[in-house]
DNA sequence: CTAGAACTTCAAGTGCACTTTAAGTCAACT
DNA sequence: AGTTGACTTAAAGTGCACTTGAAGTTCTAG
């Protein structure tokens, strides 16, 4: 069992994070986290390793790629304690992905629900579909959704 | 230039749906759209593919794998018109799926607002960084965000 | 009829985020 | 001291969604 108060090893620290021992060894490869090393080799974190694998993992969650936050976490030093504008700065940078994805999220659910409704036989204007054709609208009269002509 | 009211070639269906002509043959070859071909084996689409592809755009950013959206298609077969009821199914399915993802979005979005005003320089209870710390929370005291140990 | 753009296939390559494997070393309990 | 489980590295493999490359063929405008 692990001792308290000291470092711990990278099987207790995906245990605790639910990342894969192997996932933390990458992470440690794209400079995502660090570690000290015992005598024999083997990694030790620090506890505060923890929080960062958290941020890690919120951040994908937000959308991030690991290079993002790679990226996020030099702005954030590991040695210095992040001031409340540097985090303040980082949150709001978020916030507008997140704010972006839901907004788009939610016009899909939208356009989604008028077609529940709409039956979609017929689907010259349909708001889902119609996305992005583009080009040469021409008289191309009703069209059916999925079939290639109307059985 | 293409001629109207006849089937289209790839580049065309490309440049109008915005998918690469690679991505087109590989959704063939993944059984996502169909092509007749010509005397000399080019693809020929029919008009209608157009409206194929642009669900599998929107099936997409949903957040549908294409494994999921051939499945999705096998259910509206290609041959015939989808009934109101076939697509109601559909619509309802993608809307549970946009709802949960939506609703992930925003807690995440409630939780790093909050974070905002927190500063969160001790985080013992921070909700974005607290989400999966289900093991052994022995007396770690006040903990610094990413520093491992205050400077 | 011919040049050149657009197309064909098949295989291999890309980027992301990891996981798996192999061969070996370390740490902890008894 | 020995056993066993946890750890080490480097390299290769995985899954997804494509893209790229090479070598060759077809279509269409002039």
């Amino acid at each position: 069992m692990p001792a308290l108060g000291t470092e711990i090893a990278i099987g207790e620290l995906a245990a605790r994070s639910g990342v894969a021992a192997s996932a933390l060894r990458f992470y440690e490869s794209r400079g995502l986290i660090r570690s000290a090393r015992t005598q024999g080799g083997q990694r030790r974190y620090a506890r505060a390793t923890l929080r960062r694998v958290a941020f890690v993992q919120a951040a994908q969650r937000v959308g991030l790629s690991l290079d993002d936050i790679a990226t996020a976490l030099r702005v954030l030093p590991e040695g210095r304690t992040p001031t409340k504008e540097d985090w303040s700065r980082l949150s709001r940078s978020w916030r507008g992905l997140l704010d972006a994805r839901i907004v788009e999220l939610e016009g899909l659910r939208t356009k989604l629900t008028s077609c529940i409704g709409c039956g979609c036989l017929s689907l010259k204007t349909c708001g889902l579909l119609n996305l992005d054709d583009r080009a040469a609208r021409l008289g191309d009269g009703a069209r059916y959704l999925l079939g290639d002509e109307p059985s």
